[in-house]
DNA sequence: TTGTAAGCGTTATCAC
DNA sequence: GTGATAACGCTTACAA
């Protein structure tokens, strides 16, 4: 079923069927009805890659994320997703597998499929590679919860600095002083943002964050899991553990278990990221909550700005964060 | 850049940039060479949209799911995505939001899109409507975690009679004789399955199910939450209650945990679907686990067979379930 | 109000 | 071996 299907059908035109169909110009209700009606009967689909072909507009908007499975990006793709389909955008999905290579991959396959816009959230890629792919095409683009620097139009970050330094006071509340930390991926500005964070926490406090409490530097549980280890093996013990995001935190559940060094008493924890289950879980967790569709949202409309206004000033939005205080820390037992 | 620019770069017609480029045909090497270095020069990014128009082959698959930011579906997204790309495909991904019209306009969708193929979770669409959308335009479709009787080209589906036979028998050896059940939508065939291989397993035992004791009709831990509390009210309480999701299974936790009811001790606990975070759950729960990115995998490979062979011999492909003992069933306290 | 024709960027069929 | 040319299905000036 083609246009030229529905028009001879209708006994008119291609192009007064592409009009009747769109409803752009004037033409008489009858005809318009007619076509209508012709479409109807031969269940016709216009096919996008016609139009797109000529207009050179696919309403097609790629994601690129490390990791699909892991909660946080299925949410903001949730978020993404809804808004952009109400945008009348479609979402083409690729997983750079937490690899540069991957990244940069995924966005060379967008480019081929001529994407209207993309929405990324970096593992690092350089910002040459990036301005050769995206930038300099002119693809729009918006970052969110890791940016390229000054790169793209526009970026959705937590508000990490925050989230950071409220773990932080509230551990210092309970009187730690000796506090590692889980750390992410260096390669990230999530990553970064937070470690940075960490530290200037506890500056601000008069506390020196020591080497040996630092460890971590990608998001898994395994990681965590792992860097706990290394933290709990070095030298003396620090009481009071912040992590960088629930995988992280759930590492060290883990490992706690596994050493036997009961939380909240022997070593306190608190994370960022919340999750539906925290809760749920032995000890529930202290967390730091935001609404993770809400990111992919934001900046699924920020893009769409981007796309329709050309050159929107780039814009940076921080989500809110905020505290949840459960048992790990060391609260309410 | 198009083709075009490549060809005047190199010297050649565009039809011998085109075969340079694709490597069919025989050419001189030496002309192949300038046109790859042409095409390398100006950063040459073939239009997908162009060639498809052209092939009537876009490369690209829609995936349907009722939500992708369940756990499961984003496993599943994740496994699909990475055969899929190994094969050539791309992702368009569409959320039904777990309704049947939504399913239906994702569905026309995609076929505006002109995708090779589709991997659907339906949430229930009707056999007509399936047709008429995706079987009579000759669309390869392959279902996976929940299909259409027999619409489509094969289909995915876990051992849904296996898995709650695992968690009868586990708990009726605990000795349990009064067992309720945490039901998903019965608009699904996974639900309607497990809730059919549950009042087979308990028959089997010469148990009969009780109306009082089976409640929930939708995938959310809201709904397990609810269920818990309408079972556990209604007249004599069961002393063991099977989950058909870890979603229904954590409302489950929670309704106990509000209601001061004890698991196991009062009430043992055992679900369908097994979570990276269950072992570090109060208690921990027992559950039938799987690899959920396979189902996504084994989806997709059965999909691209159905879409190169044109008609593959509808296949279905059932996904193996493990038990896995932990805290909740009454084990090991 | 409606039709004609050109063009979007490829690939495929023919000639040469 | 390589180059015209048509065609894929649609939109959009420009005519009528």
């Amino acid at each position: 079923m083609t246009l030229a299907d529905v028009a001879e059908y209708a006994g008119v035109s291609a192009s007064t069927a592409s009009r009747a169909l769109n409803g752009r110009g004037e033409l008489s209700p009858a005809t318009r009805a007619a076509v209508l009606e012709a479409a109807d009967i031969l269940a016709f689909e216009p096919s996008h890659l016609a139009r797109s072909l000529r207009t050179r507009r696919t309403h097609t908007v790629g994601f690129v994320v490390p990791d699909v499975s892991s909660p946080f990006y299925a949410a903001a793709l949730k978020g993404a997703q809804g808004a952009l389909e109400q945008a009348g955008y479609r979402v083409l999905l690729m997983d750079s597998t937490q690899a540069v290579d991957g990244e940069v991959a995924a966005l060379r396959t967008l480019l081929a499929h001529r994407v209207d816009g993309v929405l990324v959230s970096t593992v690092g890629i350089d910002g040459e590679r990036f301005d050769a792919l995206v930038t300099r095409r002119g693809i729009p683009c918006v970052f969110f919860d890791s940016e390229l620097d000054g790169a793209g139009d526009g970026a959705v970050l937590l508000d990490n600095a925050a989230g950071i330094e409220l773990l932080v006071e509230h551990l210092a509340r309970h009187g730690h002083t000796r506090i590692g930390l889980l750390a992410g991926s260096p390669r990230e500005t999530s990553g970064r943002d937070r470690r940075d964070a960490f530290v200037a926490a506890m500056r601000s406090r008069g506390l020196e964050p020591e080497p040996g409490l630092v460890a971590g530097e990608r998001w898994s549980l395994e990681e965590g899991r792992a860097a706990t280890r290394a933290i709990l093996a070095a030298g003396p013990r620090p009481t009071a553990l912040v992590s960088s995001s629930v995988e992280l935190a759930l590492g060290a559940l883990l490992a706690c278990r596994e050493l036997g060094v009961g939380i909240p008493d022997e070593l306190a924890l608190a994370t960022f990221d919340d999750a539906y289950f925290a809760e749920l879980l032995d000890p529930p967790l202290t967390a730091v909550a935001y609404d993770p569709a809400d990111v992919g949202r934001r900046a699924a409309e920020l893009l769409v700005a981007a796309i329709g206004d050309g050159e929107v000033p780039a814009r940076d939005v921080t989500v809110p964060v905020d505290l949840v205080v459960r048992r790990s820390c060391g609260c309410g037992t």
